[in-house]
RNA sequence: CGCGGGAUAGAGCAGUCUGGUAGCUCGUCGGGCUCAUAACCCGGAGGUCGUGAGGUUCAAAUCCCACUCCCGCAA
């Protein structure tokens, strides 16, 4: 069965690398195009594609899948199926009816909860305890396809961002192993998803960033492991801003005006919301690297007293 | 040449503008106090101040020049 892999990140990396080490006959990988990164905008090539010419696999990069270069890029390629894992590109009607066993989507979440492009952000954002995966079919809409399987993990507060990522890649990229066998002898069953049950799991963007002490701490918890550790969460101190890599949240309520440092004690910068309190245990000032709280108490550069204040939306 | 910050003891930082004995908060080592301690007290070790037998100077962490490396932002 010949196989047309199209992804782009760490997530579908962590695929590609299972199906070329898994012996699937990979015949062609597609990408997104390798783009300036960094300081200095060096061209950097997806993670995908540093594996895929690792393995020796022809990797193309178009910019568009709806011309008829990609047709023909298509018909010369001629797969059986199309793997997609977070491509980054939404697959046209005719690409999605060209392979004979059709194209297999391995998606972060538990379908239908968390369509779209940041799942798994999302559902440490929202404090869920469980997640998981899921392999379908692609229809013309966003992951809203049939489903054939799925896998799911626990979460717990220790859980970030990171960890559920890197969890999730190991057990998609089995699963998603697990699928094609299945496909490659004819047993599948088909699961239609319950539309009503849908829920849409948007692009994180800037404001998803914005901590808002006047919120609940555990609400605050979330969003910062949500997002640990990329983008971070982040605040203003003292006019700098100030990514959270990580805290603790503590049902203890300060009477202070939220945002309000109410202690440093243990290496710790406590933080009085709207409700509880955030126990800041390691972030990343403005133009420095990635420290603990105690450290970034010991330089002196916070004081009891000091207020984090919701970062605007500017510049 | 995308924008900006930085390199000083094991860590985080001050000192640089206005050259003149290298400091702070910790850590670490030794001792003391204590039923005990991550607490407290006393003492010590530890730094070619990123590199360049560079430039200026009586004197450079500090001013000038070149280079290397690190980081943040933005995409």
């Amino acid at each position: 069965m010949k196989i047309l892999f199209m992804g782009t990140p760490d997530f579908a990396h962590r695929s590609l690398c299972a199906l070329i080490d898994g012996g699937f006959d990979v015949a062609a990988v597609i990408t997104q195009p390798d783009k300036p990164k960094g300081r200095g905008y060096v061209m950097t090539p997806p993670p995908v594609k540093v594996r895929a010419l690792e393995a020796g696999l022809p990797v193309y990069q178009p910019t568009t899948l709806r011309d008829e270069a990609f047709a023909a890029l298509l018909a010369e390629i001629n797969p059986d199926v199309i793997v997609v894992v977070a491509y980054g590109k939404i697959l046209p009607v005719n690409v999605l009816e060209y392979p004979k066993y059709g194209c297999i989507n391995l998606h972060g979440s538990l379908l239908p909860e968390y369509r779209g492009a940041a799942p798994i952000q999302r559902a440490v954002m929202d404090g869920r305890t469980t997640t998981g995966v899921t392999t379908m079919y692609m229809a013309d809409g966003i992951d809203t396809g049939d489903m054939i399987d799925k896998a799911e993990i626990t979460l717990t507060d220790a859980d970030n961002f990171e960890t559920c990522h890197d969890r999730l890649a190991e057990v998609g990229a089995n699963l998603l192993c697990s699928t094609l066998r299945d496909i490659e002898v004819g047993n599948i069953h088909r699961t239609p998803q319950n539309h009503t049950l849908a829920t849409h799991a948007a692009k994180i963007e800037k404001p998803d960033c914005i901590l808002d002490f006047s919120s609940d701490a555990r609400e605050l918890f979330n969003r910062i492991r949500g997002l640990s550790p990329f983008p971070l969460a982040f605040a203003v101190l003292n006019g700098k801003i100030v990514k959270f890599v990580s805290a603790e949240y503590s049902d203890k309520t300060y009477d202070t005006f939220p945002g309000t440092v109410t202690s440093l004690d243990n290496g710790v910068v406590t933080i009085s919301c709207g409700r509880g309190s955030l126990r800041l245990t390691g972030l990343l000032p403005e133009g420095k690297g990635r420290m603990s709280a105690a450290d970034f108490i010991r330089g002196r550069k916070i004081n009891v007293g000091d207020v984090f204040e919701k970062a605007e939306l500017n510049k």
